[in-house]
DNA sequence: AAGACACGCAACCGCAAACAA
DNA sequence: ATTGTTTGCGGTTGCGTGTCT
């Protein structure tokens, strides 16, 4: 199988109306969280399609993800959502693995289902990379030793016990300006671990409703503007419009 | 310093199940 | 009941990077 060494760019019109495939560039992962943080998911391949890029409150269509709905949802699932964990996986949950591969086979989508944040894809990996070499060692030593057991040898040192979790470098950092029609606002940065950015969204929706509340407890007509930009590739001036944000606070 | 090698991980493919028309 | 489409899963590939020689 051969797979596109480079990052996939984004608005390339030679390219224009292929699919595009290999590595997610920041920009798509930005367009797709985005679309996907306001509007959620009615299908995948419709994602691909709206994932358009959103500017001067218009929607210009031909910046579409040239993405299959396939690819858009294992991005998401794997690498965008918010709950998944970032840290490597610990000692415990090593053990959790090698329990529920033990009872379960290697379905890894029912292994993963029953360890929050962690993706089937990061479980084959894991169990692909280390563990069943950890054991095939093991069983290798123990038929050189006269013994045919393949009980899984005890984990080593892990690393994760001695250094903090590192952000992994790959993943975009996102940042978020909310701005009111007022002109006030808040903004804040931060990994695209997604929590931080959920949490701040969501102290930010509470406060507007109570604000909203307030003032009559209708509907606001205040303009707001949301936008996630990767501040390793975007100026931090970098605004986008958003029509119709405000459904994205019932989202969240 | 440079090439070889090993490893981790992102993302692809093919297939099957679920669902819609 | 049939056909087409979408989704989800597991296996696999190959790039990027770190380590070794």
């Amino acid at each position: 199988m051969a797979r596109k060494p480079i990052h996939a760019g984004v608005g390339d019109e030679g390219e224009a109306n292929k699919e595009r495939k290999g590595l997610w560039s920041p920009e798509e992962d930005e367009r797709l969280f985005t679309q996907i943080t306001y509007h959620g998911v009615s299908t995948w391949s419709s994602v691909a399609q709206l994932a358009g890029k959103i500017l001067n409150f218009e929607l210009v269509t031909d910046f579409w993800l040239r993405r299959s709905g396939k690819s858009c949802r294992l991005r998401w699932m794997n690498y965008l959502r918010p709950d998944l964990k970032k840290e490597p996986i610990s000692k415990r949950e090593e053990e959790t693995i090698i329990s529920l591969q033990r009872s379960l086979g290697n379905r890894w989508s029912a292994i993963a289902a029953r360890m929050p944040g962690r993706t089937d894809n990061e479980i084959k990996n894991y169990w692909n990379s280390r563990i069943r070499k950890r054991r095939n060692a093991a069983g290798n030593k123990a038929s050189r030793d006269g013994d045919s057991s393949t009980e899984p040898a005890p984990a080593e040192e892990d690393p994760t016990d001695a250094a903090p979790a590192p952000i992994p470098s790959r993943f975009p950092v996102f940042g978020c300006q909310l701005l009111d029609g007022a002109g006030g606002g808040i903004s804040f940065a931060g990994s695209g671990s997604g929590e931080s950015i959920q949490s701040t969204i969501t102290q930010q929706n509470a406060s507007d409703e109570s604000e909203a509340e307030a003032s009559g407890g209708g509907q606001s007509n205040m303009l707001h503007f949301l936008s996630f930009f990767d501040q390793d590739y975007y100026p931090a001036d970098l605004l986008v419009d958003v029509p119709g944000a405000m459904d994205a606070w019932e989202i969240i």
